[in-house]
DNA sequence: TATCTAAATATTGTCGACAATCTTGTTGTT
DNA sequence: AACAACAAGATTGTCGACAATATTTAGATA
């Protein structure tokens, strides 16, 4: 369903595959160690191909490497997050203005469409479906900034550390029916061809996320 | 002078430094494939740093690589210019707001002298050195964000790209004196703790300075 | 002559071994 | 007992060789 798809060509690929999944499921601790002799063994590859995948998890901003120690896996703090979200607040703001400039009106007609679907589903559906569904939302409008440089740092980028501190936080909480609300006036002004309106409400709509995970936190 | 420095402490370091250099100055050309074997021998280090190297200049989106067919440096266009300009506005944008609310009084009293510097020698000086100063006002800013991610996205990942364009179409233009006067104006809002209208007007900066390289470019 | 096929060549991907650096544990001195 | 210097061990960095894949060249056929 998701249009969300990877496919590993090279070995190098799978390994940072696998590592990146089992980083941000928690199956790798935040903060532990990454033993490049260790997880050759493991993954039955040579060390060469594990130093690629980390190479590629420290871009992702998943893992950290000082010369000559080695790497670590980031840890979770809610100063990370706090840093995280201004970032994803200014990023997907901006994709927001420009898919409303550049989102064809197919790709628009599309996303109302998914949002309809998301509308019956919203109560009976478990929790983890209701989260797949906010990141194709978010997914699909960052596509439609058809900005590749945005595009990439966000999807190969940050997202991946979002869903690592959602998982591992366990956050997705009880605000799904008030976000959902948000994502419908986002579209709205999308499909109005308002810019500065579609990047102001995802501003919004980010920053209310992020108070809402900080209470969680401080609670 | 300049408090941008990064020591090279293993050969890929160097390696990387080295080669990025190249790109970003146009000794080795935009679009131009990169072959490793080619470099190692050049550079007289084995495959493996140079494999390192270029799998780094890939996060910094200076290059470009596909599975087993290689890398090649990016190719500079109009499109990926106004692509990259859009994710300045909006990271820069994000990074003068939280300046405002970060930065501490002596790194804004800093800020001041270094730009009252700039002002004297604003006429004299040549074009380099106008370069070089715009470049540290930007990344004083950045640096006061105190984000690390904004931090590490703009200054390891977007400015390089950045140079590169200024270097090799020939920009940083006759727009000096106007773009000093705007950062000014970008300071006294960061002094006065306004982080709406910091953000603003380096948004507004960052516009009038891609409309100014467009028109370049189209005349 | 143009085009498809297949061998030859070149380039990237992966591997295991060695070198350089860091970390840990021990010993000796104050 | 505390600390410094040093040795032993472990980990990362670098290398050259081989394997897998892509590209080029040569030849055959229509």
């Amino acid at each position: 369903m998701s249009i969300f798809q990877e496919n590993a060509v090279t070995a190098s690929d799978k390994a940072f595959f696998r590592l990146r999944k089992e980083i941000v499921e928690g199956v790798i601790p935040a903060a532990s160690k990454l033993s490049e002799t260790e997880l050759s063994t493991k993954y039955e590859v040579s060390r060469a191909v594990v130093r690629e995948a980390i190479n590629r998890l420290e871009s992702c901003h998943l893992v950290e490497r000082k010369a000559n120690v080695g790497a670590r896996v980031v840890a979770l703090s809610p100063e990370g997050l706090i840093e995280l979200y201004q970032v994803r607040e200014s990023l997907e703001g901006m994709a927001a203005r420009l898919a409303a400039a550049n989102m064809s009106d197919d790709e628009v007609a599309e996303l109302k469409l998914l949002l309809n679907s998301q509308s019956e589903n919203i109560k009976t559906t478990e929790r983890y479906y209701q989260e797949a569904g906010d990141l194709d939302f978010h997914y699909r409008i960052i596509l439609g900034s058809k900005n590749n440089h945005l595009i990439n740092m966000l999807v190969n980028g940050l997202y991946h550390l979002v869903r690592m501190y959602r998982v591992q936080l366990g956050m997705a909480g009880p605000r799904v029916s008030t976000a959902f609300d948000e994502h419908k006036h986002i579209v709205q002004a999308i499909s109005n061809r308002d810019p500065e309106l579609a990047e102001m409400l995802m501003r919004r709509h980010i920053m209310y996320s992020k108070n809402n995970i900080e209470a969680k936190l401080n609670q």
